[in-house]
RNA sequence: GGGUGAUUAGCUCAGCUGGUUAGAGCGCUACGUUCACAUCGUAGAGGUCACUGGUUCGAAUCCAGUAUCACCCA
């Protein structure tokens, strides 16, 4: 067979995948005597391509559904994609807007089509993109937020929470993006530090000579001032109270009123009140039963009320003039700088405009008073734990919902109203008719729900519900949700809350909330900023499975992960070991029925490499198990490389390529056996980290090696044998390789030619490690080139000769007759020159009165040890040289 | 302003319930074309575990405070 002597990933992944997607391999079946395991998608957004961050997040999930599909469980991972209302309508507005095309002048039915049309062309490319990492989802029951069965679900939610009192409508003020046009709700708003302006405004008297001063960062938003408030305490002031203020530029006559939101030490102690434009005026209108007077309009541009002088202004443009003309009147008392958080649109980063509009909304406190308890209870379980504490206070000051969007793409809301009455009802379709007045014509609600809305639904829309279906009873509630700590309120916390509301259990029992791919130096990600690789490149020259493994290898659970490309050589080297070792084996295999009878007893390093392997078992279950999957990565990787390349295989050499003779060849076969076992177990071991590589080599390995499964995606995890970890032997292990470690370094000490063979005299402590090393010799002359160790306790020190201590066991190096005298000569002095120097430095400094005064003790005693060292190295060195020249 | 977290090798980070010779990967140094692998091997250098106190027989680990940074919320 010929093997590439490099790994190349591209040559092998697509076909496995399609080998497993062809075989129903992800598919999930009911099995009512197990219990199933099911992980539910995070799903991107519809108009989403893969980034690092899905990549990360996909990756683990794929790891943990992979596992669990290997323990034997009826394991479901449930994909989908959700329609992201602003988003999509976004992009297909844009490619309207080429064409010189508003969504008005279509309108919305065409809208809505083109939207489709888009969604059906574009929508799967994430999807794709997921195959191409690995990803082992069941797509048959791929889903998608505006699917007519999640549809279903969505009417069914609203049309019940409406029953029940828990949806509202009203007269809110809400967030508003003037370039979206619609609302936003408290957690698709990100706040940003800005330096901006403090403009102090003075607001005459409307009798007599005088004014109050107040203070803004948005003077704009004054044309629509209804009063001016101080705090009640504040004795500054309440000699104005009741009395009238003229609103300058306008020339309305406000009051003035009192009430305890006053902060007395902010500004000048006068607050404007503009109940329509701000979230806290507007509590304080309704306290004060004052009007709310709108002057911007939904594009952010001042409308009628707000005075001829003003209308059609933009908002920034507005303010501009306020201040020019404040200050021509003399009002404006003082600009101060000003640090302020900002709100922006998480969509499209404009600048948010709190605004007064009819919206619709859910009551949450309801809602959150089950989802807190199955928290506090541990029913759910956030891991890393400390997002408890996230999850809980957002909980505990949880606020309504504002649900309503005022965009045409996504679920509309299920309000009509009567052409002839105006009787609103909400209803799953379209009523018959008016009870109030019984007419027979009706309009829809213009607006559609929060995409949110869709998603907090997902446990169990995703399932057919409100059918009663079978993957309902069966999957739900699933085990682990995987995501990102930015989607706790906005999805996590409501998907809790729905799911206890609608089904009466939880969704999920453990939630893994992962960090942030972050670029070297320490950024997210982002468009804007050019930083983010694409993850199809990276596969394309790495191999997926190298992805996967460098990121979750740098991953510990919960922490951010620094991306580069240097990182990903980690599992492409890996990768590239694998195959290297596989190749070995190869080599060297023939088909093995399974043990040689004939050989009762293993050797060492077979019986140490059984007791490696199975204590990884052990370890490789317990991290997968806690969701420790960089801990999985790093016990394989080490196992792998360090103890079954660098040591197995090593060993396995002498057995391999020995002259035949006779009682021989069963030890080969022997050999052969374990490296294939061992090699299939580890693949076992790998599979769910590195899908590609570990399938390509187990299915070769299965046409030499007896075993049953046919594929490794849905192969037995390996079960951990305890008998075979036996300590006695790691020890024993241990003793020959820390002994051919220090002979590698005492053949380093005198530049010992690899190819050299030495003879070494091993003086030891106890009778039983003469037998060791005498069995073993063969390690010591395969790993380090001993041709013939003399092995006793109580020997004499060859002279002359170089020693090394290890445990109680001294081991001696002679040198008589193994280097080329003159070389090794000028070598030698070479060498004591360069020590007598440094000798010589340090010696010096320890002379220095000023060091020894000045220094720290630990820096002297530093100096002094290795000045000991330095002179021992020396002295050896010199004493060499004698030898050398006697 | 409130909250949460971080600070360990040149870099990125592990170190889970106090006892390790404080680890890994990358990088660095020296040597190496031995029959799986130079995407490699062998040997090595490199750390007052942010700072200051405290608890303890013993602290990178627990507690308090300080500093710096990051994220979330208002």
């Amino acid at each position: 067979m010929e093997i590439n002597k490099a790994y190349e990933a591209a040559r092998i992944e697509r076909k496995w995948y399609k080998f497993w997607e062809d075989g129903g391999y992800f598919k999930a079946t009911a099995d009512p005597s197990k219990k199933p395991f099911t992980l539910l998608i995070p799903p991107p957004n519809v108009t989403g391509i893969l980034h690092m961050g899905h990549v990360l997040n996909n990756t683990l999930q794929d790891v943990v559904v992979r596992y669990h599909r290997m323990l034997g469980e009826p394991t479901l991972w449930l994909p989908g994609v959700d329609h992201a209302g602003i988003a999509t309508q976004n992009v297909v507005e844009k490619q309207l807007a080429k064409e010189g095309l508003s969504r008005h002048q279509i309108g919305r039915e065409k809208l809505i089509e083109l939207i489709w049309n888009w969604k059906n062309e574009k929508g799967n490319i994430i999807i794709e993109q997921l195959k191409l990492l690995g990803a082992s989802c069941d797509w048959e029951r791929q889903r998608f937020t505006m699917d007519e069965m999640l549809s279903i679900a969505v009417k069914e939610v609203f049309v019940s929470l409406y029953e029940q009192g828990l949806i509202y409508k009203g007269k809110y003020i809400i967030n508003w993006c003037p370039r979206c046009v619609t609302a936003l709700a408290n957690d698709e708003v990100e706040h940003a530090d800005e330096s901006g302006s403090l403009w102090q405004i003075r607001y005459p008297y409307a009798e007599g000579e005088g004014f109050v001063t107040v203070a803004t960062t948005r003077p704009e938003t004054m044309l629509g001032d209804v009063a001016v408030a101080i705090n009640p305490k504040d004795k500054r002031y309440t000699h104005l109270l009741g009395k009238e203020l003229i609103l300058p530029l306008s020339g309305r006559k406000i009051p003035v009123i009192a009430d305890d939101y006053v902060d007395m030490s902010f500004g000048t102690g006068c607050v404007k009140v503009t109940p329509a434009h701000d979230p806290n005026d507007f509590e304080i209108g309704l306290r004060h039963d004052l009007p709310q007077l709108l002057v911007l309009d939904e594009h952010g541009v001042m409308n009628a009320a707000a005075g001829q002088d003003f209308e059609g202004l933009d908002r920034y443009a507005c303010r501009k003039l306020i201040l020019s003309k404040l200050e021509e009147q003399g009002l404006l008392a003082e600009t101060k700088s000003h640090e302020h958080a900002v709100g922006h649109c998480y969509r499209c980063d404009t600048v948010i405009e709190p605004y007064l509009s009819d919206q619709w909304f859910v009551k949450m406190k309801p809602l959150a008073e089950q989802a807190i308890a199955v928290v506090e209870s541990g029913e759910v379980k956030f891991q890393p734990e400390r997002w408890t504490k996230v999850y809980m206070h957002w909980m505990n000051n949880i606020r309504d919902w504002c649900i309503s969007r005022q965009i045409w793409w996504g679920h509309r809301i299920p309000a009509y109203y009567c052409l002839s009455c105006n009787q609103m009802q909400v209803s799953k379709e379209q009523p018959e008719s008016c009870p109030q007045c019984g007419g027979k014509q009706f309009r829809q609600d213009e607006d559609v729900l929060d995409t949110w809305f869709s998603s907090w639904l997902w446990p169990f829309s995703t399932m057919g519900w409100p059918d009663e279906t079978p993957d309902l009873q069966y999957f739900l509630p699933t085990n682990v949700l995987i995501t990102a700590p930015e989607i706790i309120y906005l999805w996590v916390a409501r998907m809790i809350m729905s799911t206890l509301h609608f089904r009466g259990v939880i969704p999920f029992d453990t939630v893994l909330l992962h960090g942030t791919v972050r670029d070297e130096q320490g950024r997210k990600m982002s468009k804007s900023l050019g930083n983010s690789p694409d993850p199809i490149d990276i596969i394309a020259s790495f191999g997926a499975d190298a992805l996967r493994f460098s990121m979750i290898f740098n991953t510990p659970k919960g922490a951010d992960v620094f991306y580069s490309d240097a990182m990903l050589e980690t599992g492409r080297n890996f990768a590239n070991k694998i195959w290297n070792a596989y190749r070995f084996i190869m080599m060297n295999a023939e088909a093995i029925p399974g043990l040689p009878e004939t050989v009762t007893e293993l050797e060492l390093a077979d019986q140490w490499i059984y007791s490696r392997l199975n204590e990884v078992t052990l370890q490789a279950r317990e991290h997968y198990e806690n969701l420790r999957l960089n801990d999985a990565a790093q016990c394989l990787f080490q196992f792998i490389w360090d103890d079954f390349c660098s040591w197995y295989i090593e060993l396995s050499k002498d057995r391999l390529y020995r002259e035949p003779e006779a009682g021989t060849e069963d030890k080969r076969m022997q050999v052969k056996y374990i490296l294939l076992d061992v090699m299939q177990k580890s693949m076992r071991l790998l599979h769910p980290i590195m899908p590609f590589i570990t399938e390509e080599i187990w299915q070769s390995i299965r046409l030499l090696f007896p075993m049953e499964e046919t594929a490794l995606i849905t192969a037995a995890f390996p079960e951990v044998n305890p008998e075979l970890i036996k300590p006695q032997i790691s020890s024993d292990m241990g003793l020959i390789q820390e002994s051919i470690s220090a002979i590698r370094n005492l053949r380093k000490q005198i530049n010992l030619p690899p190819s050299t063979e030495v003879k070494i005299v091993i003086r030891i402590a106890e009778e039983a490690q003469k037998q060791l090393f005498e069995a073993y010799a063969s390690y010591l002359g395969k790993l380090a080139k001993v041709a013939e160790s003399t092995v006793g306790i109580g020997l004499d020190k060859p002279k002359p000769a170089i020693a090394s201590v290890v445990r109680n066991v001294e081991i001696f190096l002679p040198l008589s007759g193994l280097v080329d005298p003159e070389a090794e000569q000028s070598r030698l002095s070479k060498q004591i020159d360069k020590l007598e120097k440094e000798y010589a430095s340090i010696h010096n400094k320890l002379s220095n009165e000023n060091f020894i005064a000045h220094a720290k003790a630990e820096v002297i005693s530093k100096e002094r040890e290795k000045l000991e060292e330095v002179g021992t190295k020396l002295s050896l060195t010199k004493e060499l040289l004698k030898d050398l020249l006697s």
